[in-house]
DNA sequence: ACTGAGGTACGATGCAAGACGTACCTGAAG
DNA sequence: CTTCAGGTACGTCTTGCATCGTACCTCAGT
């Protein structure tokens, strides 16, 4: 019930390079993007950005995401939870967030 | 003597996924991140970032750069110049560069 | 206890992209 | 005109990565 927080990258440890290829597909900009763009900031199952791909997919993908340190996933053992660092890739690389959410408006045409 | 500019993206036509795609290498990001970090914006020759590459990848790298709308390249025949089209991309992608600017004071080491 | 939905682990596959060899072009210098 | 360095075109090789199939795990609900 409580959920365990997955390992991610410390804030020192956030690299730009990572950072960018992770950012590079268009799937995982996609949900970057919808993340961006959500000040709230609340957690998001990882099913509510229907992506058009396969579940195993998926998970790879947000471990990706995770691992460049960009959001956190709550393990809740048979679902899982997703949120964005926002303050932490804020006060790395700032104004990336904003390119990610100016690109929300644009449309939701992918890739 | 004239040299012709090969032909880039129009201002508008800049694309967030390929502009990330481009930034993905590290390669070619250590181009941008000097590129970026230098203010007097001059045209430089592309064998001044001694890349530790084949000349022929070397070509392949920039060619992706000016296919993203990052740099203009110059041909001058038997040579040529990259400049980066600072205002083109701070006008796009606000912040982007200030990124690439930040990570050149990290250190020279790439990828 | 059984079932079903959500998620992961591992392996295999297909394709895009980085890298280079060879050959060729261009212009400057001799 | 010849030479040579810088650059490109084309083909090839290889690596990386997105994708999925199969199998298994976890919890909630019945």
């Amino acid at each position: 019930m409580a959920g365990t927080n997955l390992v991610g990258p410390e804030v020192d440890a956030l690299e730009l390079g990572v950072v960018l290829r992770a950012l590079a597909d268009g799937h995982r900009r996609s949900v970057m993007t919808e993340l961006a763009a959500d000040r709230t900031d609340s957690e998001r199952g990882c099913n509510s950005f229907d992506l058009p791909i396969s579940k195993q997919t998926q998970t790879h993908h947000f471990r990706i995401l995770r691992e460049a340190g960009l959001i956190d996933e709550i393990d809740y053992g048979n679902r899982k939870g997703i949120r964005l660092r926002r303050t932490d890739v804020e006060s790395r690389f700032p104004g990336l967030l904003a390119l990610l959410e100016a690109e929300h408006q644009d449309g939701t045409a992918p890739r």
